[in-house]
DNA sequence: TAATATATGTTATGTTATAACATTGCAATG
DNA sequence: CATTGCAATGTTATAACATAACATATATTA
């Protein structure tokens, strides 16, 4: 899998800056930081990642709560989202498109990809039926190795 | 959703009774009991729910890594799953017949329900093989509500 | 500017999970 | 039948992840 590009980090910060302006949702100072720290990363972060992360940032110690609502807001938001499998956060690259975001997750290099095609999301929502189901949420996470790492 | 009858509960420990002789794995007395304790739940249970229950029917403190290490023994004999969403432990009502299993959890009611039906798995298949991707494991938990939840 | 809401700081603690090492019990081997 | 090896368990401590509760600050708006 690739990391994303400097230029795709820019635009994906942009787009968040954007969305918030347009919705008057508050993107402060700690929230722009902990979405920079968490997309700029590439790989699945850690809270206490971040937490560290922000500490050195600002040259003062900063607390979980801290992080944790920073997050909160985030992936209410569609900013970010959370890999349950291995309790880290990713950044969304196309927030506002989907609300649910499935993913590919390499054990090896530990990219990670977002894979939200059409059909994967119709079969989920024809198995919700087909059991009475209504979804409120889902949590898909694949985990394995991608090509490159396969083949090493 | 419907909670497992009594003899669908005895069924499931026998099952896993056999297996365990048939293929020499060492089924002893704290693997047994929290076999039976995950699947007497009905509900996904929790670890420190596990030690409560232990610690009570054997009348003297267990520690985690007891509970931790059945579970663990538990899950890569896949007679249980852990669901990434809501660290909680539930029993397979179907070991070896496949390896991955996937869940209906309601938020209400809290019982779950396995759905492995063969076009999501061939639908997630192909996902992967798409984006040339080796599945090792696949954490797939949809939370909503059953049935008999979203009517009332 | 006072009142209100929103966000952050701070301390403490709750919850989930594992490391590390000691001990036990049992089976295989000489 | 000792002894060695191994799998499982006991025990202590701590790591890793997350939130409660309350104080303070900052922004908004009446």
């Amino acid at each position: 899998m690739k990391s994303k590009s400097t230029s795709e980090l820019k635009a994906s910060i942009h787009r968040v800056e954007e969305i918030c302006k347009s919705n008057k949702l508050g993107l402060t100072e700690i929230r722009k930081q902990v979405f920079e720290i968490i997309v700029k990363n590439n790989k699945p972060i850690k809270a206490y990642e971040i937490l560290d992360t922000i500490s050195n940032i600002n040259n003062k110690p900063s607390h979980p709560p801290t992080v944790y609502r920073a997050i909160d807001f985030l992936i209410e938001n569609g900013f970010v989202h959370k890999l349950n499998s291995i309790n880290s956060f990713v950044g969304c690259f196309h927030p506002k498109a989907h609300k649910e975001c499935y993913f590919l997750i390499c054990k090896k290099c530990n990219i990670y990809q977002e894979c939200c095609d059409d059909s994967l999301k119709d079969r989920i929502s024809k198995t919700a039926i087909h059991n009475n189901f209504v979804i409120s949420n889902t949590t898909l996470e694949i985990e394995g190795h991608c090509l490159d790492c396969s083949q090493k």
